[in-house]
DNA sequence: GCGCATTTCTTGACAGTGTCAAGATGCTGT
DNA sequence: ACAGCATCTTGACACTGTCAAGAAATGCGC
């Protein structure tokens, strides 16, 4: 085989093999169709190898949700660099969180949802979501510098608008929403739609569903 | 005992003790807690005995989902009877959202979440949960006509609205996030400045956190 | 190189789960 | 009174997460 063989009694590299497959499964069938041994399987093991690597099954999950969260971030890191004014910051931060979360979905569910129970247990896991989490306050307060308004309210108007486009995601994921029956072309214009909402306030945004194409 | 006897070989109405067992175990330990021979068992009945009133687990679920989704559109509309401005009926509508969301975080996890796989399998609960739905869309609807919005957004603009109170609901009851961190007093203060945010447009929103108490 | 401790992985087991099949029990209409 | 039906039971199956004990490979001190 290669310079590392896979096909030894030592796996090689089995932790990183178990994150992968328990990705796959959780996008491809949800995090409640995904058990340890079916993990295990996957990756060509016995039922309790998993045990050498994680202390449990949450733990793999957490694993698994930290990376999600970390390519989330990188998303949205990327969405900015083309972006100008702060307005344009959020929309694309706002944008770019929709997308991650429905393109997703299986993931972005675990992150959020129940399944780790106490989130609290994993350092690196809240260090990584803390990362998306400052993207947008750092974006609120460059918005609110530019409208004027008091910073006291910087807290609470990031809640404003991670709830936005956090409601948002979960709604198209869970609640079976399909952007045409809300009048939109897409999931990213109707995005933009409700992050335009948000910054102008409602009923009072630009046109950007049927305006443009 | 009673008129109805309570300790013969038949129940006298299982199905409702059932559907009562349920909700208690969701609110109190979670959705993932649940286990339909513990329901059996808290109901006093033997493990395969739900299968007579439930097809399985899930139908069991989704009418505990429908109840939740009964007392929501109830909370909703007794928030809007004191309201009198579209834009109150709004901000009423979007913290009563909230407040049942945080005061039902099990059932409102149940609600949305995936432990129902498809949700158009259970018509009832489609129906019941059309109900919410619509009060928030008439009342972004009534909120546009008075701002003079073009009415095509109106599915658009209930989207918007929704995701926002939605999110904020989700985000408290699943991403640990307490209104004191947010700078908030309470979570209705807290639901109130989001739906303000969205009203009036981020940053531009009339004071509610720190001006009035 | 050799021996040994440590890591990694295995088999076997246990209690708990959702659900099916078959049988027992009480109710209801005739 | 009795037949048929709805309701509830016991028993079983395959599956799950996880523990205990042992086997195989690796790496370190000499």
């Amino acid at each position: 085989m290669s310079s590392k063989t896979p096909d030894t009694y030592h796996h090689g590299d089995l932790r990183q093999a178990l994150v992968l497959a328990a990705t796959q499964i959780v996008e491809e069938q949800g995090v409640l169709a995904l058990s340890l041994r079916g993990v295990a399987r996957a990756a060509g093991v016995s039922q309790t190898a998993p045990y050498h690597h994680f202390q449990d099954k949450e733990a793999l999950l957490a694993t698994v949700a930290e990376t999600g969260f970390r390519d989330l971030a990188i998303d949205m890191e990327k969405a900015t660099d083309a972006a100008a004014s702060s307005g344009a910051i959020l929309e694309a931060l706002g944008v770019a969180y929709v997308l991650f979360a429905t393109s997703n979905p299986g993931r972005f569910r675990l992150m959020f949802g129940p399944q780790i129970a106490d989130k609290t247990c994993y350092g690196s896991l809240l260090e990584v979501s803390a990362v998306s989490f400052n993207l947008i306050c750092e974006g609120v307060g460059a918005r609110m510098k530019e409208v004027g308004a008091p910073l006291e309210d910087l807290m609470a108007n990031t809640m404003s608008a991670w709830s936005s486009v956090h409601g948002l995601a979960t709604l198209i994921n869970d609640a079976g929403f399909n952007p045409e029956t809300m009048g939109a072309k897409s999931i990213e214009d109707l995005a933009h739609h409700v992050t335009a909402s948000l910054i102008d306030g409602l009923g009072r945004e630009k046109a950007v569903l049927g305006g443009k194409r």
